[in-house]
RNA sequence: GCUCGGAUGGUGGAAUGGUAGACACGAAGGACUUAAAAUCCUUUGGCCAUAACGGCUGUGCGGGUUCAAGUCCCGCUCCGAGUACCA
């Protein structure tokens, strides 16, 4: 009997599902475990090979668990709001519904070919309104509550309110949009729409005018995360900055706590070290400057308050609120020019073009220490959003202030011993101070500290700690995401009652913006409350449905809560979590403060969403080239070109085999090629090659369900993990397939001679044990580590040796059997079957080594101390460390010479030399 | 600029400080076959040598620690990723 993957695989697909085998339930006797994929969006364009790595990889974990004795939740769903189904749906007119339930469709099919183990029973859409409940649920609760930095937790709303009508906002300690200061007479002499536009100033969910990121192609607003140099992350159209009044969820009030969370986390460093430069916690100082000839005080922050003596001019950012103040009357004309110019550029123009550019307030501050006067300008090189908007400049010892100084001409006043700053700025946090009077002769770090105990001591400013991390700004200007439970009464929003939810997404005519520039829900008729008050128009981001999505998991039926506490408690959160490096500061921050307010309202038992993250790479593609001789239909096989003028084309990597071109296959092609004629090297065309994206346009796309047809989906699993360590980045290459295959079916042979099952009975040999436990020591181990690439060779190893030993004995074979299992399923249950098993495989237990079988045998071999001494004693053969290190220690002239000390080391080479360090 | 990774044969990649290149692909040669496919065997880092045993060299570059370095330390080069007027 062949090994016939094309029957056995979709035969043990049907046997899994109709015996719900992978449907997990709460079982409190056996522990959890819980394995995590990051959703996908279903893209029009269906899998390719990539995709399904990190996928396979929690499939082989998930099933080694289960094996283990656990009960293992992993499931499944699909992140269905996104742009492109809705400009798909503004292109077509077709309901991004119906595009998103198709692609669905196609990601189900392809993904039930690789046969994976998802619990099915519990997928989610983050479109269903049964699933966006729960979003709109907690973006109620989002609103209903502030951050309190002393409790350093969300608290309802009403505390706040309360505490106002007694004590107006003296002696709160909340996050906040900006300083508010009100009695508590102000407060309840306000009427209802002033006191509800102030707590905005408190809401965890807030609305707010804001500069946010526009984008005017997509006609939306989008977050700091979704923009990259100027450029939509999605489509790279230009985004330029306008102040729109947009919801604002406040997550810079769980700076510090995201921040300290991630001690606590097994992710990987470089991913930690990613979210903690966004984040972007810096100590520093707030400092103020006296305007002369004035009463106004400008504050600014630095971390670099050692420098206050060589401060030699101050910088506001255009927007900041201090400017109109500190024009005068000869410069207003100039200043209003300037921040006409800063106006009109876009933020790409800001960025790419960085010439120095500023202007003269015609103000002067006073320098606290040296009280010199200094020179206040304008310039867009501060930001307004960062600290206070405004800068003390010290241009010795910063690049920008250095730049700056250049330009207009300012003093440079070099604060460190032996530093020059004739070309350039010393940055260096580092030397011996000077020009500093009391901090003179301190090094950097201790004229820090001493500095700010004097701001401190002497009144003119604190210590201060800023964050990089910004609110995210919630609202989308689009049809296709969650709709806002919100109202408008009198210009002011409220949210609707828990038994009003989920409010479900309207129909629509077209999927655009209105033509008075309203988001596209403008165009629904009838988008309003039972008493007529008129709902939000704008929806939530993407990042609203994925935040919470893996709580939903534990108990996605529930028609009563988010989460159930029982499912809480026992799935507790995810023990592990795979998926690519590209959410690092978008979902994965979201989605830790997301979790981290639904802990602070007790409704979760864990405040870290993620206890260990493995980032899968991603796979690359590889191109093929052919190169046509320029001006001609005539290609030169790729070692031949240096003596043509060439022009390199893509080709198709569906008709090329080990570089080698399927003439007639590329003649077919397509009609431009259909005459091609080539000039061969040994009656070849040998095609160039490079590592590119895989993508449609460079004709590199590889289909997982071609594999599947062609090989089978173990040896597309098989693959995917050989192919190199799971975080790395790798291309694809079909060509080393065959390997991975022709090892199942040398498998397969171990079990069937022709069409006749050869299983014995009979007692395993010595050999045939010692490939048996030392594979499965180091099966189980990979699988621990995440090396699954390795763990693929040590099966070949383990097929290989026991081919040679002609190895039929069940004892041997069954292992090895469950052993695959996690890897290779289908193979596996099938022969798990052949052996007589009636359960399936996922249900039996994963084998054990025998540690004290792997110490027997015994060969001779040299060994030497230090190299020595030297003797010969009697090693084993195998190359095991354990076994040799114990033989070695039990020789009699070896004990002698330790003379019962215990050695700190041994080092042991089979077949040359044994150091023993005492 | 800053942060974090990485660099090993023709290719993908193995190597708790201890025989570098496991395993696989590709290539070359051979067996079987009318032939092809499939399967099996041999060789395969480089250089030198051979009837044969073998020798030298070798993990991006330059130093260092060590009995022993691909691995640890210092200084570079190149490549990748993230981030950026963040004061």
């Amino acid at each position: 009997m062949e090994y016939n993957f094309r029957e056995i695989e979709p035969r043990w697909q049907q046997y899994w599902k109709d015996h719900a085998v992978y449907k997990v339930e709460i079982e409190k006797d056996k522990p959890k475990f819980y394995v995590l994929d990051m959703f996908p969006y279903p893209s029009g364009a269906g899998l390719h090979v990539g995709h399904p790595l990190g996928y396979i990889a929690s499939d082989i974990y998930s099933r080694y668990k289960r094996l283990k004795g656990f009960n293992v939740l992993h499931p499944m769903g699909y992140d269905a709001y996104g742009l492109p189904a809705e400009q798909y749906a503004i292109q077509t007119g077709q309901h991004p519904a119906i595009t998103t339930d198709k692609n669905i469709a196609r990601y189900r099919e392809q993904l039930d070919k690789i046969g994976f183990n998802y619990d099915w029973s519990r997928e989610i859409r983050t479109s269903d309104p049964e699933y966006y409940h729960w979003t709109q649920w907690t973006f109620i609760r989002m609103f209903n509550h502030y951050y309190d930095t002393s409790a350093c937790k969300a608290l309802p709303i009403e505390a706040l309110v309360l505490h106002f009508a007694q004590k107006g906002s003296e002696g709160i300690s909340v996050a906040q949009t900006e300083p508010l200061q009100f009695t508590a007479q102000q407060w309840n002499g306000w009427d209802v729409n002033h006191q509800q536009e102030v707590l905005m100033n408190y809401r965890i969910a807030y609305l707010a005018d804001l500069k946010v990121n526009w984008c005017p192609a997509l006609g939306t607003v989008l977050a700091n995360d979704e923009v990259s140099e100027g450029l939509s992350v999605r489509g790279g159209h230009p985004v330029e900055q306008r102040v729109m009044r947009q919801w604002s969820l406040r997550v810079s009030a769980y700076a510090q706590r995201l921040l300290d969370g991630l001690n606590s986390l097994e992710w990987t460093d470089s991913l930690k070290e990613t979210q903690r430069n966004w984040i972007g916690r810096s100590e520093g100082a707030e400092m103020f400057f006296k305007v002369a000839n004035s009463d106004l005080e400008l504050e600014i922050f630095t971390t670099r308050a050692d420098t206050v003596f060589g401060v030699t001019f101050m910088v506001l950012a255009p927007e900041s609120e201090y400017v109109q103040a500190l024009v005068t009357d000869e410069q207003r004309e100039a200043v209003t020019d300037y921040l006409e110019v800063v106006k009109r550029r876009t933020e790409r123009e800001r960025l790419s073009d960085r010439r120095v550019t500023g202007v003269f307030t015609g103000s002067y501050a006073i320098n606290p220490l040296s009280k010199e006067e200094i020179p206040v300008y304008i310039s867009d090189y501060v930001l307004a959003g960062y600290g206070t908007g405004a800068i003390m400049a010290v241009p010795a010892h910063d690049s920008r202030d250095y730049a700056f100084a250049r330009h207009f001409g300012l003093p440079i006043i070099p604060l460190i011993e032996g530093c020059d700053v004739s070309e350039a700025s010393f940055d260096a946090k580092e030397g011996v101070m000077m020009n500093s009077g009391f901090l003179n002769g301190m090094q950097v770090k201790e004229a820090i500290a001493a500095m700010k105990k004097y701001i401190h001591e002497e009144g003119i400013g604190s210590v201060k700690v800023n964050y990089r991390l910004r609110d995210a700004i919630f609202s989308r200007q689009r049809y296709w995401g969650e709709p806002f439970p919100v109202y408008y009464k009198d210009g002011m929003p409220y949210v609707l009652d828990d038994n009003q939810l989920p409010l479900q997404l309207p129909e629509i005519d077209k999927y655009l913006p209105t033509e008075s520039g309203e988001p596209p829900l403008g165009r629904a008729t009838g988008w309003a409350t039972a008493e007529g008050y008129p709902l939000e128009l704008n929806t939530m981001p993407g990042f609203a449905g994925s935040s919470a999505y893996y709580l939903r998991y534990m108990d996605p039926h529930n028609e009563t809560a988010l989460v159930g506490h029982e499912a809480n408690n026992y799935w507790q959160n995810v023990d592990l979590y795979i998926g690519g490096t590209e959410h690092a500061t978008g979902h994965l921050i979201y989605s830790r403060f997301w979790n981290k307010f639904l802990f602070d309202l007790g409704l979760i038992c864990k405040d870290e969403p993620y206890k260990k993250l493995i980032n899968q790479g991603m796979i690359q593609g590889r191109s093929n080239f052919v190169y046509r001789v320029k001006g001609t239909n005539s290609y030169v096989s790729l070692n031949l070109k240096d003596s043509y003028d060439t022009q390199e084309i893509h080709v198709d990597v569906n008709i090329v085999s080990n570089d080698q071109l399927d003439i007639d296959a590329f003649r077919a092609w397509m009609p431009e090629y259909k005459d091609a004629e080539f000039i061969l090297e040994d009656g070849k065309y040998m095609c160039g090659w490079a590592v590119e994206k895989m993508s449609k346009s460079m004709f590199n796309v590889v289909n997982p369900d071609d594999i599947v047809e062609k090989y089978g989906a173990d040896t597309l699993r098989l693959y995917e993990m050989f192919l190199g360590p799971l975080e790395q980045s790798k291309p694809w290459d079909t060509n080393g397939i065959d390997g991975v295959h022709r090892f199942l079916k040398k498998l397969w042979g171990l079990f069937y001679k022709g069409d006749a099952l050869t299983i014995t009975d009979d007692a395993p040999t010595t050999e045939e044990l010692k490939t048996l436990h030392k594979t499965i020591k180091k099966i189980g181990g990979d699988i621990e580590g995440f090396s699954f690439n390795t763990s693929v060779s040590a099966f070949m190893i383990c097929v290989n040796e026991l081919t040679q030993q002609k190895c039929s004995k069940r004892d041997i074979l069954e292992p090895l059997v469950i052993l695959l299992a996690p890897f290779a399923p289908h193979i596996s249950e099938e022969l798990y079957h052949a052996l007589g098993n009636e359960d399936t495989v996922c249900n039996a237990t994963f084998p054990e080594f025998n540690e004290e079988f792997l110490k027997e045998a015994n060969v001779k071999y040299p060994i030497s101390f230090n190299g020595k001494v030297r003797f010969t004693i009697e090693l084993p053969s195998d190359s095991d460390k354990v076994l040799v290190e114990k033989a070695a220690m039990e020789h009699e002239q070896t004990a002698k010479f330790l003379e019962g000390k215990t050695p700190k080391k041994v080092i042991v080479v089979p077949g040359k030399i044994v150091n023993i360090v005492i």
